[in-house]
DNA sequence: CCGACGCTGTACCGATCGGTACAGGTCCGC
DNA sequence: GCGGACCTGTACCGATCGGTACAGCGTCGG
C-alpha cells in the first residue's frame, strides 16, 4: 500500500520531532533513526543526502503543511477574518498551545543558520505576505506592519513559553492577536 | 593587574559569543578554546567543570548585566518612563539593533534547556516583572500582560530578523514597543 | 524456479567529541 | 638562587559523530 518512497513520508515526521527538541547540531544519526524505527542503512537509503537531505526534507514538509492549512486560506478565503481565525486555531493546534517549538524558528536561532537560510526565510517570509494579504482584504490599514508583528509575536510567544515552561503564556498571545487583527478597520 | 579569575572573566564574553552563534551542543571545546584564544588546558583551569561550567558562567554574566542595565532601573527609576525608554535603547545596543541573538532565548529553544531551565526561566521572569513594575508605576492598567507581551515581541523580533536576515524588523518593533509601553495611561 | 531488485542490519571508516593527565614553563615570595 | 604555586600546551582516553560498504534478506516478475 505505500509508495516506494513510502518509508520516507512515514519518518518524517519523527524526524521533525527530533531536530525540533535538538536542534540540527544536537540531532544525531542515531538518535534519528531511532526514533524514525529506521536502522542507519534504511535511513540512508530513504536519504541518501545524508542528515542535511533530512533536515531539507522536514522543512519541505512543514512549509507544504502551512501552505495547505493556513497560507492558502488567508490569500483566497473570500472573508479574510475566518481566514484569520482559522490561522490562529489552527498555529494553537500545531504548536499544541505552547507546548511544542517552532522548528524553523529554532533553526533560524542557531545551527542549520546558514545552511538552510533561504528556505527559512521563505517560510516567514510566506506567512508575513499571506496575513498582510488578507488584513489588507479586511480594510485594515498598516496591514504589512500588523503582520509582521503578529507573526514575530507567534516566535517570541513559543519561545517565552518554552523558557518559562508555562503553555499559557502562548494562549494568551493568540488571545490578544485575534482581537488586534480581528478589530473593526 | 588580572585578579586570579582574571582569565575567567575575561575569556566570558568569546565564550558567550560561540554559544550564541552555535547553540550549546554546538560549541565544541576546540571552538571554544580557540574563540576565548584559551588551550584546553587552561580553559579546563579557568572551567573545571567544563563546557557546562563555560555556560553557566556566560549565563550569569548576561544574567548580570540586565540586572545592572536594565532590570534594576524599571524597579526603581523614580521615572518609570525613563526606565522603560533606557530599557527599549538599551536591548537595542545589547542586540546590535537585531544582529546579534539572544544566547537565553536560543538555548530555550532547543539544547540545554533542560540543562539550564531555572537560569532561563529566571532571566525571563525577572525581565517581565521588572517591566511590570514599572508599568505599573505609570498608571497602566494590565501591566502584566502588557509587559509579557513586550519580553516576547522583543524574543519573536530577533527570531524574525534573524530569520529573514533584516535587522530592520528588530528596530521597527522596538518603535511599536515604546509607543505602545509609553502611551498615556 | 530463479535471478534481479529493493530494503535492512551490521561492521567499519576517519574525524571529532568532551574530558583527563601531566610534564614543563612562568613567575612569585623568600 | 630557589621552591612552589599557578598556569598552559600536548598527548591521550573512550565514546560518539556523520557517513560508507556490503552481505544478507524477502519479494517480486518472468
Amino acid at each position: 500500500m505505500t509508495k516506494p518512497t513510502g518509508a520516507r513520508a512515514a519518518a518524517i515526521p519523527a524526524l521533525a520531532e527530533v531536530f525540533r527538541e535538538h536542534g540540527y547540531a544536537g540531532a544525531s544519526l542515531a538518535l534519528l533513526g531511532e526514533r524514525a524505527g529506521l536502522g542507519k542503512g534504511s535511513l540512508y537509503h530513504a536519504f541518501p543526502g545524508g542528515k542535511a537531505e533530512m533536515a531539507d526534507a522536514v522543512l519541505d514538509s512543514i512549509g507544504a503543511w502551512f501552505e495547505a492549512e493556513i497560507y492558502s486560506a488567508l490569500r483566497d478565503d473570500p472573508d479574510p477574518h475566518a481566514a484569520i481565525r482559522r490561522m490562529l486555531s489552527e498555529t494553537d493546534a500545531y504548536f499544541r498551545s505552547g507546548r511544542r517549538v517552532c522548528l524553523v524558528g529554532a533553526f533560524a536561532l542557531s545551527d542549520g543558520r546558514d545552511r538552510f537560510a533561504e528556505r527559512i526565510a521563505g517560510y516567514f517570509a510566506a506567512w508575513r505576505d499571506a496575513l498582510a494579504g488578507a488584513l489588507h482584504r479586511a480594510g485594515r490599514a498598516e496591514a504589512e506592519i500588523l503582520a509582521e508583528d503578529a507573526v514575530l509575536s507567534i516566535q517570541g510567544g513559543l519561545v517565552l513559553a518554552r523558557a518559562l515552561d508555562d503553555p499559557d503564556v502562548f494562549g494568551r498571545l493568540l488571545g490578544r492577536l485575534e482581537r488586534r487583527l480581528c478589530a473593526a478597520p
